[in-house]
RNA sequence: GGCCCCAUCGUCUAGUGGCCUAGGACACCACCCUCUCAAGGUGGCGGCACGGGUUCGAAUCCCGUUGGGGCUGCCA
């Protein structure tokens, strides 16, 4: 017989949700929803120093945000590592007292001399056999058999420790308090967890994790350590140099559903030649053996392509909505009274197939609601520089106080300006385009000028005329 | 230093002994389309780290070298 798979995520609570983290989470999230099993949240926060309650809700927002959703039936917790200090505990005095535990009244001070002296690295055990008890300054440690820990790793194999290169390791501070290796494995027991998939730089503690189960007689459970996640130095994603914080992606315009999909490419690919593919498919297709055993490059490059996929693929409906916080931001150019939705609508489409990024939206539409063309000197100058530029302007606004006031007209009339004076539409327009919108990139000039209306598109050539004298 | 992991285009990957003169995607380049910029289309550039084996046959298996990475806390 089979039970129901556990999984679980167990982050600590300290700051942003960090990308990293976000793939470890969607890997066994995926694995919950097809094996039909559970995911559990459990936060660390066994390090009193570093623990915030208000970064707790941030995970479950983040993780709602990635589409775990912890109203899911398949989502239990979050679950609070600090509130089973006391199991963590009793646990730690079990092992103490089946010979498994000893105390040890060393300070790190203490160890690092002895290891100075004695040239080798960390603990040397000292205290096995010193029949110490509980004491102030007492930390108890593991005390780790002979032999051989061979750790079954869905990924990478089975993966062999010789137990006489770890040191017996703490379990228990001086203060008593129990230590994220310990208190890790008691929680996983205690969650009746059957799959412990992490990143891989856990993989050292996955040894002295499965001492503790088979001391405690527990059978471990399945294992899986997937691949770390680096910089364009190859080195692990960390928080000081890379930017890793979920959040600050998803308030750039990453759409959650890009997101999903590149992570979970970051070490797994989906079967066949695309690798866009909905986040069912992933489900069905994921298996933790095919994962990866490399680190892999988050590549935002690659992200953005993503998300412009995405971006292109939502209706034009959803597409404004999912603008809507970055047209109404306390940082947008504009006044609130002055942003016109029906107007943002219209165009919207225009804007739909130029950004890779949402946050992008503002700065390209942005000549619509402001009363005058935003400044850009170096579009200006580049546009303006021809020595043409005054007469067709000034020709623009004689024609266009008359002409028809729709898209085609409007080109018409340029491109004949330009016909005259043997000049390509695709010249003349630039300096037309600045007065217009500011800036030499932007959406369709003719559809914009006819949004804008005649009466603000001709105060703009006129303040552009009087700019160049 | 010690322990462990890893090694296919610049990057993410497909590939599990013959279908591989190694496929896709991002990036890059060119062309087409085009009012700018995008998007889209077409094409191109570019890789099995190296050396030994095993085998009729190796990107795929074994060994070694080299190179990367992770861990090495009374952090998690």
């Amino acid at each position: 017989m089979t039970t129901a798979p556990r999984f679980r995520f167990a982050p600590s609570p300290t700051g942003f949700f960090h990308v990293g983290g976000a793939r470890t989470a969607l890997y066994n999230w995926a694995l919950a929803q097809h094996l039909g099993g559970t995911f559990v949240l459990r936060i660390e926060d066994t390090d009193e120093s570093r623990n915030s309650p208000e970064w707790t809700q941030g995970i479950i927002d983040a993780l709602g945000w990635l589409g775990i959703n912890s109203d899911s039936p398949q989502f239990e917790g979050p679950y609070f590592q600090s509130h089973n200090a006391d199991k963590h505990i009793a646990a730690a005095h079990r092992l103490f007292e089946q010979g498994n535990a000893y105390w040890c009244d060393l300070t790190s001070e203490q160890i690092q001399e002895r290891a100075k002296a004695s040239g080798k690295q960390g603990y040397d055990g000292h205290s096995r056999d010193r029949g110490l008890s509980a004491g102030p300054g007492h930390v108890l440690r593991f005390r780790v058999p002979q032999g051989t820990t061979i750790v079954h790793d869905l990924v990478r194999g089975e993966v062999e420790f010789a137990n006489d290169t770890i040191e017996d390791f703490v379990l228990l501070r001086s203060n008593g308090s129990p230590m994220f290796l310990l208190a890790n494995v008691i929680d996983d027991i205690d969650m009746t967890v059957t799959h412990v998939v992490r990143a891989e730089e856990h993989l050292p503690n996955t040894p002295k994790q499965q001492m503790v189960w088979d001391a405690l007689g527990v059978a471990p459970p399945i294992w899986a350590h997937v691949p770390v996640l680096v910089n364009e130095q190859r080195k692990k994603l960390s928080k000081r140099r890379d930017k890793v914080a979920l959040e600050q992606y998803k308030s750039d315009g990453i759409l959650a559903d890009a997101m999903v999909n590149y992570l979970m490419t970051l070490g797994w690919a989906p079967h066949g030649d695309t690798e866009i593919v909905p986040w069912t498919t992933m489900v069905e297709q994921f298996r933790l053996e095919d994962v990866n055993h490399s680190p892999a490059f988050f590549d935002v490059k690659k992200l953005e392509a993503f998300n412009g996929d995405y971006i292109r693929a939502l209706s034009l409906s959803d597409f404004i909505d999912a603008c809507q916080p970055w047209l109404t931001a306390s940082d947008v150019a504009w006044s609130p009274a002055q942003f016109d939705a029906d107007v943002f609508e219209s165009i919207a489409s225009l804007i739909q197939t130029r950004v890779a990024v949402l946050s992008e939206v503002a700065s390209m539409v942005d000549f619509f609601f402001l009363p005058d063309a935003p400044t850009d000197d170096a579009s200006w100058t580049k546009a303006m520089t021809p020595e043409w530029a005054h007469d067709v302007l000034n020709e623009c606004a004689r024609e266009y106080a008359t002409c028809d006031w729709n898209h085609d007209s409007l080109k018409l009339v340029l491109e004949t300006i330009g016909t005259n004076r043997d000049l390509k539409l695709g010249k003349v327009q630039a300096p037309l385009r600045v007065a217009i919108t500011g800036r030499t990139v932007g959406p369709p000039l003719f559809e914009s000028i006819e949004f804008l209306g005649r009466q603000r598109t001709l105060s703009r050539i006129g303040v552009a005329l009087q700019r160049l004298g």
